[in-house]
DNA sequence: TATTGTTATACTCTATAACTATA
DNA sequence: TATAGTTATAGAGTATAACAATA
């Protein structure tokens, strides 16, 4: 009589306590932000362009799933403050490539710093099973992200 | 040596990795929104009352870690389409119950369909275990978000 | 024509601050 | 005083629409 042995119900209500889940950590992560740090969308592209390298707008907007005006206008607050820079593509006009500067890499790693250590503490109260099971999740819902 | 071994490595490759999934994730969910279905916000309103019953606009806004304003004027939308319906609390005159109304639990079965259709046909090309995974890691990051 | 990127404008969500009513 | 809720205002993030430059 296992429940969860039934897929349609374990699935809906995996989606729904899923859903449920990831909006009330996210919401939690950015109430922990740091005053004079980065928002969570420019900490999203600089990480992106530090593991990816040099992107553009439309490839960094393409991979985070918001249109290339919002991420334009993100990339263009992280330029003013130094932390990006931008060059033209070798071959095509219409782009322009985005690489992370040497302070960028830095901001990511120092102003980033006060969300993940408020998770990164709360993490610590897990098991190491139990954090397991959230870095295989963790891919899981990377692929979901990405999905067609 | 096994770098997954090493606690500290492996806690804060999680924390990156879960961090930037699910900011994706919930990027993706908002972006598959049907024009005349809910928000994201009245969403996890109505499913939480839904959930636990008649509730406080003070203790939604803790449930969801956000502030009382933030979630007074989700619940002031709600019951401006007749949603949620407010009425006093027996004892306490300063605090409002809110409850669902008949049509917010309709509501909430259909307009926020488009959502969740999209991620339940993600999650079905997933395997049963990587669902319980998932189900699972629900659970581990709800207690996150809800951790002290 | 299609694509990349920009500018202009508006909506959603959330925050802070100041206020009223009740405990 | 302290708490629940409201009103007013502002900022971040994102969207759509219209445009320019390049492919």
């Amino acid at each position: 009589m296992n429940t969860l042995a039934d897929p349609s119900i374990s699935l809906e209500m995996t989606v729904s306590e899923l859903s449920l889940a990831i909006g009330q950590l996210l919401r939690r992560l950015r109430a922990e932000s740091n005053p004079d740090g980065l928002s969570w969308s420019q900490t999203v592209a600089l990480s992106r362009l530090e593991k990816m390298g040099p992107m553009t707008t439309a490839d960094l907007a393409r991979a985070e799933s918001v249109k290339p005006q919002s991420m334009g206008a993100t990339l263009a607050e992280l330029e003013r403050e130094g932390l990006v820079t931008r060059n033209p593509h070798p071959t095509d006009g219409r782009q322009v490539l985005f690489t992370l500067t040497d302070e960028g890499v830095e901001a990511r790693r120092k102003r980033s710093a006060a969300k993940q250590k408020w998770l990164l503490a709360a993490m610590a109260n897990l098991d190491p099973d139990e954090r397991q099971t959230l870095l295989t999740a963790a891919a899981l819902i990377k692929r979901l992200g990405e999905a067609e």
